[in-house]
DNA sequence: TATGAATGAGGCTTCATTCAT
DNA sequence: AATGAATGAAGCCTCATTCAT
């Protein structure tokens, strides 16, 4: 009655990161339809209310945890990977980041994501995350390329470049689902695979000239 | 009278069919849990108890559609790419009818295996696939090693398969989200990336010897 | 196609049989309302169409094997306790003739008699059914009194011969719970309290005179 | 504004008694299984969600009534027949008390209690409360046995009380039946016929030595 | 700020029952 | 005589969301 406990009455701020957190949590585990706004609300120690009033409706919620996850692991990604290394360097730092980060944050980001996928609503949140990626990995192949002297349509770029990124979240998928895998090592299996082909592609080989279109 | 059959009391096989190509439609246009039963016998022409009675619960009759067009894209899959060829036309011909299939079908399977991912009850079904998909992918590098006489262990094998397929789902994805992508032409860019990118790995080149874990 | 198997066409007494040995089965099984028109269907070998034509609907089904239990076990009792033999008697064999019925039919009798109380729309035709049997036990211990140069008011009798059946069902309840138990030696102890308690009515004995009213 | 309570917004104790009011009135009327949650949160003058939301499953709701109407005629019983009275006053003063509960909620308690009979759901609640009741019964006879030097087995003295508790179960049915009829005369002749049979069961006396096996 | 109370809406599932062959 | 095909109706339950305090 008198004494009221130091953790009411806490500063907006505070609140929505200790909300997210539990939605985050519930998400992750029971996905987003499994997932209840009672069970949110119980799991983040607060009332039902006090989550609209502040985040909103539950997709808006589910997207603000995109969002947040997502910056995350775009900060640590771009925090390893320095736009003035060299290529391969660039590219081994991010995939390994990348890893570190799926691999740290199991139940976060790689469930967030799976569940994202598929369910409109999210599509174009998800879609403009994905973009930004596949931009940065687009731009560090022209880079590289145009290094050597070469060129490469805008179209075939970004589908090679959706291609890696593709393939690393598939990893990303069988990383989570192997609790017992180590993410550096699965990020050099990465490396290996997207190097030796981008290197390939890089020195202008194709499959078979004349044989596959483009 | 005479010539309209009326579309009643038709046998059950038939029926089946009718259900099984609603549900595909209507999961894809809504995903599994927007779909609703109801929605889903409308579309088939048939009051809802039908459905339960011959294909039962929701998420069976998901699974139901899942198998149907697995066993068909599977079916095209196989049909295409014979054991008896070299492994890279096996791998060419296996790409370009997954491609084909997929821009085929571009509400059908596309759209259901994105959904199946991310939900737990549809993982088990889906983990199957994928990993026979897996299996033969990995088959097939092995195939090609060993006819070089080179050899690589069976983690190694899965991951790069995996990858693989990984990218080969997410440029399906994307021929998907373009309706005016042509599927050969993903096919033959799949292709590329993936042979340039084996045939490296089949003369035992890695990114950075020493530098990646393995 | 040409030897239709002996057990299709049957005659309709004999189908009948069938239906209500299976209704019998799976009413005890499930209870009513749990119970299936399919599943009762099904254990009969035959098709739904078939019990409504012969049977009605659900409620006259289940009303027709409670008749026919009923008549079954009217049958046992008025076999065992012959009108000329002497009160003790009668009322022991008519007890173990009950008992034996019950314990026999653990899944039959006992327990369509427990569905059947509580459902308003049997209540008349179990009703029917106990009344004969409290006015068989009423006349019993008439017919003792007179013997005796006694008389009780027709509504004592009643209630004692209801008290007495209640008593009966009660045991017949435990009877059925507990399997390993030997019916007639419960038929013993029912015929001990039992003829006890209406030995000493019969003598014009109370409880308190003056004390209880009545 | 002034006066009226509106009948809103009431705390849930108060609310929980009101829906449990209801749900007693409208199991009594149809019975489990055709009673409809629609119509008992109708009858509360409530939604149904609240309705789960405080009591839960209709199973649950069911067991909930069965346990507060049973601890009223406990406590009912409990009051009347106090433990250092000699055994026929306690008797006596518990049978006034369960059949005056009885004829006073003729809606309640004796409907309840027929329809829990019979289901599986709800067989452990009863047979815990019919096991209590048959356990006080056994006690009160075997004090008043070893009171007169006498001892029985343990399984008699539950056979025992169990039929007697089955008979008063059965005239509570048969009140319950016959609204004209007078609770404290029918908890008199339930006394007469018990108290006979165990006076003279007290007394050693068997309804035919040797010839009922025990 | 914070919450207990409250609900409209809608989805899945099951069944008894009847046609049409 | 016999049945596979078909459905109207209804029930349980859950949830996102909002009042009123």
């Amino acid at each position: 009655m008198s004494g009221t406990p130091a953790f009411k009455r806490l500063p907006r701020a505070v609140r929505e990161q200790q909300m997210l957190d539990a939605a985050v949590r519930v998400f992750s585990r029971r996905g987003f339809h499994a997932a209840s706004m009672d069970e949110i609300a119980d799991d983040a120690g607060i009332s039902k209310p006090m989550v609209y009033a502040y985040l909103g409706t539950k997709e808006e919620l589910f997207i603000a945890c995109l969002h947040r996850e997502g910056a995350r692991m775009t900060a640590a990604i771009a925090g390893a990977a320095a736009p003035d290394l060299p290529a391969d360097e660039r590219l081994w730092r991010g995939l390994r980041a990348f890893f570190g980060f799926v691999g740290g944050h199991r139940d976060g980001w790689a469930v967030l994501y799976r569940q994202a996928r598929g369910s409109q609503p999210f599509a174009t949140e998800l879609a403009a995350m994905r973009n930004r990626l596949v931009e940065v990995v687009a731009g560090m192949l022209d880079h590289a390329l145009r290094a050597r002297g070469r060129e490469v349509s805008a179209t075939d770029l970004e589908v090679v470049a959706y291609a890696l990124v593709g393939a690393s979240e598939s990893l990303a998928d069988w990383l989570a689902d192997h609790p017992e895998a180590d993410p550096e090592r699965t990020a050099g299996r990465m490396m290996n695979i997207a190097w030796l082909g981008a290197d390939r592609l890089l020195h202008g080989a194709s499959w078979e000239e004349g044989r596959a279109p483009s």
